[in-house]
Parts: C-alpha cells; structure tokens; sequence
DNA sequence: CCGTTGACTCTTT
DNA sequence: AAAAGAGCCAACG
C-alpha cells in the first residue's frame, strides 16, 4: 500500500507532544522512551519535533533528556532547559546527570 | 528532488 | 572517560 509521507510526519508529531504531555511535573522521561512507545528508531526525529514545539508551555519538552540521563538539548539553550527543571525540584549533578530517581516510567 | 543537518542512541575503539 | 561511526527519520534549502 502507498504510504502518504506528510501525513505520517504529521501523525508522529502529534504521537510526541502527546507522550510528552504524559510526563508529570517534577519528573523526566528521554527521547528513547517515546521512541519505544512509538516503536520507532527516529530518536533525532522526536527531538526534531520538540525543537519546533509550537505549544510551549502546554508540551513540557524540557522534561526530555537523554537516554545517558544527561540534559540534552533545548531550543533555548540548555541554561534554560537546566533552570526549568530545577525549579520543579529535580537534581542536576556534577556530570550533568539527572538521578534516575526522576525518570517517568510510561504505562 | 536530493543532500545535509540535528534537542539521539548504540556499539566500538 | 571520551570520541568515532553507524543507523534512524523529519525538516530545510
């Protein structure tokens, strides 16, 4: 069957900001995870995705870091990214980990 | 249309 | 610990 290439990028979008959403304040899922969740391999794709992320505030994407638990990117600036979280409460250590601790198992 | 890029991840030096 | 290489896929020019 034929594939219609746009509107799957558009579906995908739409599957990322909804798991995203998914991710309660204070706690922190990673581009891994929601590529599980989507069975998909596209771990850059998904951070495409965030990096437009037209719903600001609404799609909390700050709280998607890498599978190593380090920070990983912001549109922003990481600076930013790094406040965001800790002003939910959650640790950033020395190596620019988060403590597993804060990770969001998706159900 | 096609090549490059990037908020990634995994494996192998 | 750190870097290189491969794989993946949407976005951009």
């Amino acid at each position: 069957m034929k594939l219609n290439k746009n509107r799957m990028a558009i579906e995908f979008q739409k599957k990322v900001y909804e798991l995203c959403k998914r991710v309660p304040k204070g706690r922190v899922t990673t581009y891994k995870a929601i590529g599980d969740k989507l069975r998909t391999k596209a771990y850059r794709a998904i951070g495409t995705a965030l990096n437009k992320n037209p719903y600001a505030p609404k799609v909390p994407c700050h709280r998607v870091i890498n599978s190593n638990r380090s920070v990983g990117g912001f549109a922003k600036g990481i600076n930013a990214k790094k406040k965001l979280l800790r002003e939910e409460g959650i640790f950033i250590n020395k190596h620019n980990k988060v403590e597993i601790k804060y990770l969001f198992r998706f159900k």
